[in-house]
RNA sequence: GGGCCCGUGGGGUAGCUUGGUAUCCUUGUGGCUUCGGGAGCCAUAGACUCGAGUUCAAAUCUCGGCGGGCCCA
């Protein structure tokens, strides 16, 4: 059989490296560190993975916007946290030509100090709010650290969804809804995930506070695929985002922020692939059934006409299909579309015409089943939604498997995954626990089971649990 | 932020120590033939990361840039 020659298991990091090119994801060999060609099978995955988001925004009401890439520095430096939060990491345009510019511009990190001038222009009345907006874009930030593909990168893919609010209490519930729609979202794409409160000299710059969605992965490294952030009036200050509420008060707006990326690809080639390359949850896959046609000598007419017959009743019914009549032996296609992760094929020769079935072969476990053809619009898609559920269940085992609860640090030590340690809520404890066991505060479970222990640190009663990882 | 390793056709490699002729596999292209797990045959195309230095002569030695990978903080 054939397999990666770097097996997952053995070395996930060369598995990685190695399977986002030879499933022509992308292409690293672009010559700036951090900024990859995204080829178009891995591109197509991806707008797969932005619709299923723009569904969402769609079905909640956010409207998708998009402003410029460029933003004056003035702009920039109007939040003073952001400002310092980012500053180390922008790219500057200093020059149109041969001349400098008179003030320089950088490349968006992220969106806010580029949307929120133009929402204090937009917002005047309590009747435009709440405003709900989305965008999809590149952003940039000049990474100095390792780079991976679609996990540390230098030209971001993001969404960023921004919403004002009236009050706080309005932009709390715009926060409830960001989690439903991280739970439906995320369970198309077959990956479990914990929410985390992020600790407070970690939160996202300018935030009031953050939750962060965390994935494990095999690797025992957590990766980080998206933010909620509750940012209160803190930019609405300085951006002068005000309201005129219905007694005739000016007020500022309340605000949050979502922000995924590319990382998600990042996940599901990690999370679900195996040595034989990616696999893809059918509500992404480019290509959801592969059809392959066996041909012998003088069959051939049959054999193809029955594989468009059966393509046009998978078509009907919404499917993403592909007959693969590529002039190479059948054996050399199943090698090629189990790499690219295509979650089920069809096998059709002379028998399966005979009969009046087709063989269907699952990606995810390469369990076959012969399906006869008037059943193909019920099974077909049955099959596909037992796919999604096996990938999930598997994931789920992952993630479950690797959180590990512990009462003290001797017994925390040298454990993989995601340590779990009650906490007393002081910086200084959580760092001695980054530092003894050499990983880093994911933050504090969100709206799970409370902690009655005591903070191993300095032993007073601890508030909560923490949860603590090497991550990505 | 600090340290280590690496860069040869599209991909994977040999050659580098001891300077002189670039190896093999795969892929691409044209054709014949074949097809239930990477078929075969014939023909053909394609490479020393960039710059500087040493030398009669550099893929090979030295320095620097760019790029890739790993480890520590």
């Amino acid at each position: 059989m054939p397999e990666t020659k770097v097996k997952k298991d053995e070395d996930f990091n060369e598995w990685y490296n190695e399977i986002v090119e030879l499933a022509e994801l992308c292409d690293k060999r672009y010559p700036i560190k951090g900024m990859n060609v995204w080829r178009p099978y891995g591109w197509s995955i991806m707008q797969n993975i932005d619709n299923l988001i723009r569904e969402e925004m769609s079905r909640t009401g956010h409207l998708e916007v998009y402003f410029p890439l460029l933003i004056p520095e003035s702009l920039f430096k109007k939040e003073e946290e952001h400002i310092e939060g980012f500053s180390s990491e922008v790219f500057w345009v200093t020059h149109a030509g041969e001349n400098p510019l008179e003030e320089k511009w950088l490349l968006r990190p992220t969106s806010e100090t580029a949307m929120y001038p133009i929402f204090s222009l937009w917002i005047r009345s309590h009747s435009d709010l709440p405003l709900k907006t989305f965008q999809i874009v590149n952003t940039f930030r000049y990474e100095t650290k390792q780079t991976r593909a679609f996990i540390r990168v230098r030209e971001i893919h993001f969404f960023e969804a921004h919403t004002c609010h009236k009050d706080f209490e309005d932009a709390e519930k715009q926060i409830k809804e960001d989690l439903e729609i991280a739970e439906r979202f995320f369970q198309k794409l077959s990956l479990p995930y914990i929410l985390n409160k992020r600790p407070e000299w970690d939160k996202f710059a300018g935030a009031y506070y953050t939750i962060s969605i965390d994935v494990m992965m095999p690797s025992g490294r957590t990766l980080q695929l998206g933010s909620i952030h509750q940012y209160r009036d803190n930019f609405a200050r300085p951006y002068n985002i005000i309201y005129e509420d219905i007694n005739g008060d000016h007020k500022y707006c309340h605000q949050t922020t979502y922000g995924m990326s590319e990382r998600i690809l990042g996940a599901i080639i990690g999370i679900h692939g195996d040595n034989r390359g990616i696999i893809l949850p059918p509500a992404v896959a480019p290509i959801q059934i592969v059809i392959i046609p066996i041909i012998f000598k003088g069959k051939e007419e049959i054999v193809e006409n029955k594989c468009k017959k059966i393509k046009e009743i998978l078509d009907k019914i919404g499917l993403r299909t592909l007959i693969d009549s590529r002039d190479i032996t059948p054996g050399s296609k199943y090698y090629d579309w189990e790499l690219k992760g295509v979650p089920l094929r069809l096998e059709i020769g002379p028998k399966d015409v005979e009969n009046k079935q087709v063989t269907a072969v699952r990606r995810d476990n390469f369990e076959k089943i012969q399906v006869k053809e008037n059943e193909i619009k019920e099974i077909i898609p049955e099959i596909l939604g037992l796919i999604s559920k096996n990938l999930f269940d598997k994931a789920k085992k992952l993630l479950d498997n690797n959180i590990k609860k512990f009462e003290n640090i001797e017994d925390a030590k040298n454990k993989t995954g995601i340590i779990q340690l009650p906490w007393c809520g002081r910086e200084d404890c959580a760092l001695k626990m980054e530092e003894e066991l050499d990983v880093k505060t994911l933050g504090t479970p969100f709206m799970e089971e409370q902690c009655n222990l005591n903070c191993p640190i300095c032993g007073e009663k601890a508030k909560n649990w923490v949860r603590l990882a090497k991550t990505y």
